[in-house]
DNA sequence: TTGCGTGCAAAGGTTTTGCATGGCA
DNA sequence: TGCCATGCAAAACCTTTGCACGCAA
């Protein structure tokens, strides 16, 4: 448990990376969003290479990775080391225009802890996904 | 909204596979154990028609779909008669033993008509699932 | 110098799609 | 006959992996 010891170098693209990582508070971003936003700079990073530090970056718990279906790439996402899960939330996906919501709202930290309480079943907002019609498309239908 | 007329011909590869989703119970499978089943058989049904008939049927909410993680196949599992049809109800998935519990709660339908009137989402019940852990394996842990 | 991290390209696996053919009504 | 469903193969997609090279310590 206590042997953390991974990350013996430190290179560029580590720390390139972490520092744009950070500045996207709890905003989502795919692997290939970072790949895109250091391109647009002239700077390469292989996506491998970001692929291997998000992996890394999850085993030590300062990254959170959301599954969101088989159609879309993998969603991570920052978390301050001093509260990890200051920033939980659901997502809710339009099945008509495949939009991605990003809901963190009371009464849905109710309903966790409702089906805790009352129904022993513990949610994982990091793989649920709720899917419905967005306003946009319940407007148009 | 009331025209579901999508499948209009029957074809055998239709029933085939209605029979064995049906025979399944509550075990779950993906496209490629159906293929297999058939395969073994000597009945050859491509992955492809397989794959369109299980997205028709989690439509019409006859069938779950179950997204486990990145690097597996989705994970399917014929509902419709173990669903109580006349009362809305969500789906739970337990990521560690893998139950699916069908739950019918008036806080869960309060929770719906939140979304919908303060959010503008309309969730969909029959597509989807929410993950987590069941009352037996959160007490396992 | 040692050996980890990177980058490229290729592989891996699941799911979708284009198009011609077959089969239901 | 008209049109939907099927099957095949190819494509699309995200992610991982093998391997040679570069760079940190």
């Amino acid at each position: 448990m206590g042997n953390v010891v991974k990350s013996t170098y430190k290179t560029k693209q580590q720390e390139l990376l972490l520092s744009y990582l950070k500045k996207q508070g709890s905003v989502h971003f795919t692997a290939e969003d970072v790949r895109r936003h250091f391109a647009s700079k002239e700077i390469s990073i292989g996506i491998a290479t970001i692929y291997r530090q998000l992996e890394k970056l999850v085993a030590e718990g300062k990254v959170q990775k959301y599954f969101i279906d088989e159609h879309s790439a993998a969603c991570f996402q920052y978390v301050a080391e001093s509260c990890p899960h200051d920033e939980e939330h659901f997502h809710l996906k339009c099945e008509k225009c495949g939009v991605l919501v990003h809901l963190e709202c009371d009464e849905l930290s109710e309903i966790k802890k409702h089906l805790e309480e009352e129904h022993g079943f513990s949610i994982n907002p990091f793989r649920t996904v709720l899917y419905g019609l967005c306003e946009k498309c319940r407007k148009l239908a």
